[in-house]
DNA sequence: TTGAAAGCGCTAACAC
DNA sequence: GTGTTAGCGCTTTCAA
């Protein structure tokens, strides 16, 4: 049934180790003999099976790629990335699928993969204690270790700069909606925005009011309705994410509290859709910090010593935020919020 | 460096086949001896390769998924439910991106995987007789083939309904914005939701208008341009996939006609960016084709006859949609209208 | 209940 | 240039 290489040899008349030349192009092969060799492996489609190759050589030439929840829309746009630059190296790419933290302890990563590329996450020291003794290289993305190669942003940073824009424009009480601080994930780097974006309120004498829980949309948006309710609500709201933000404008929408009039809301990652809400944002490089952590990770499976990279940040201004206390002016601003309001409204119909 | 099964072995003071009857979890074993063994391999952090045992079984536990850009949003809703199913029954999930079409020749598959499934394509007959000597089933997902499991949707009945809609609202002149049938992927789905919406409009006793391009947004825009500017525009766009459909409210808004009080618009497939931007359109399960697509395949694996199952569709009535010549009336639609317009030029100047 | 040994399909010395 | 052969790390008879 199946093809081996052994029938190959001996259909071209040619031992095992010629068509093993010929599969890996070894210049030792006369012309003629190629040619029977070539003509042998078509007739018969015959395909080396990888995983001979991979015990015999020790390389897969494969790369794993783990991330919690890979359907994330900021999560899909880094794998564009890394798909693009994986296959431009010449490797395959093999993805794991996270559906819990506590099952990455039972990749079954022996013998399958050369690297692997964490996403958004880190293994466990122990994980990585296996991985280093089975060989197998490791490269972070969004994501920092002392002794691995990584590309990241300064999520500090950016905690800061939105919320900056938010104390330029004026705002004063200001909160964050952001990430469950104890879940497994442990998602750091919604820990790091909202303390960059707390020690800039606190410099401005006010407090970062903080609510967190699970990332997503429908958390947020209670989260955000319930920071509406209050006696004292903000007048701006910093959401970890650009989906928690989205979730955030549902809630103002329900509560009929007008964006950016009454309420200024800022995302953080500009994913696609940032742009189709017009939501401002402090945007990072998502595809291409995707394929920048494989070339990382390739790199390092070629021995290289390690290296770590920082991606710039940049604040996205579109029309869900403005000035404290500037009443509904402009005929511009006028049509953004109806707009933004119809479009939360269909959704929530939907 | 790397630890075997023999080192293990040695360890535990064993033979090779008892650390592999207990790695198999054979009841062969007295129990002394497999607390022994498990602690040794615990002890060493040891890890079975995955590469010998598919060389030694023949199995990889394994399935491979293709898709032409898999970034698509379409293509990312069906792969949650691949993922999902895949873990669900125990494979290992490797993604093949495949960037160009005639690269599907050089897939390494050969002893990587067990299964195929492919998403919206179809490998040709040569390389399905290359999968076949190669003992790898396949199943296919979005596209079928007479002697291949599948899940599909019908979508010759998909274009009829989008365009019995139209009809119904009153709209005429209807034109189609799809893909590029020529094209080497052939994304046969465009091509016959056209024939379903061409028959719908010649029962009707008009003509459709039909305008192809590659898939995505900037080209459907710029054949929607050309639409409106004809001398008799159309009063409604069905477009080939929500993606297009987005280009093409992209083009009424440069246009400043309104939707849907001048130009009805309506989509395909109901992706999570159709709610967001209230598009009316014809709704598949995209995320439940996914994993009955991988169920399938799976079956198939292990041995079971061929079978084939189509999904439901239905339509989705939201906002850019209207009755013909109906001015801009009720204050929804107005507020509906207002808003669209204001999401589509805030993404332009994004 | 266990161990020895024969493959699985390939690569890479090593001889010729 | 080309063939022979010894592994690579595992599973799986077959004996004990």
């Amino acid at each position: 049934m199946k093809v081996t290489i052994a029938e190959v040899a001996s259909r071209a008349g040619v031992g095992v180790a010629t068509v093993s030349r010929v599969l890996n192009g070894s210049p030792a092969v006369s012309e003629t003999t190629r040619r029977r060799v070539r003509a042998v492996i078509d007739e018969l489609g015959y395909e080396p099976s990888a995983a001979a190759r991979a015990l015999s050589t020790g390389r897969t030439r494969t790369v794993g790629v783990v991330t919690p929840f890979f359907t994330q829309p900021s999560a899909v746009e880094r794998l564009r990335g890394v798909s693009r630059a994986i296959s431009e190296g010449g490797y395959q790419l093999i993805l794991f699928d996270l559906a819990q933290p506590d099952r990455f302890a039972r990749l079954p990563v022996g013998g399958r993969i050369d690297g692997l590329l964490c996403v958004s996450m880190c293994p466990s020291e122990s994980d990585l204690a296996r991985l280093r003794t089975a060989g197998i290289a490791v490269a972070l993305v969004d994501f920092e270790h002392p002794e691995l190669p990584s590309v990241a942003i300064d999520d500090t940073a950016g905690g800061r700069l939105a919320v900056e824009h938010l104390l330029e424009l004026g705002h004063r009480r200001i909160a964050f909606v952001g990430d469950d601080e104890e879940s497994p994930w442990a998602f750091q780097s919604s820990a790091r925005r909202r303390v960059g974006a707390a020690a800039a309120v606190a410099e401005a004498g006010g407090r970062l009011i903080v609510r967190r829980g699970p990332h997503d949309r429908e958390h947020a948006r209670s989260l955000a309705a319930r920071l509406l309710a209050l006696d004292d609500p903000p007048t701006a709201i910093f959401a970890g994410s650009d989906l928690q933000a989205v979730g955030v404008l549902e809630a103002a929408d329900a509560a009929s509290v007008d964006v950016p009039g009454d309420l200024s809301v800022i995302g953080f990652d500009d994913v696609d859709l940032a742009r189709y809400v017009g939501l401002t944002t402090v945007a990072q490089p998502l595809e291409s910090s995707g394929a920048q952590g494989a070339r990382l990770l390739m790199e390092a499976m070629g021995g290289a010593p390690r290296r770590t990279c920082r991606l710039d940040l940049r604040l996205v201004r579109r029309s869900t935020t403005a000035s404290r206390g500037k009443s509904p002016g402009t005929r511009n601003q006028m049509a953004a919020a109806g707009s933004r309001r119809g479009f939360i409204a269909r959704m929530a119909s939907a």
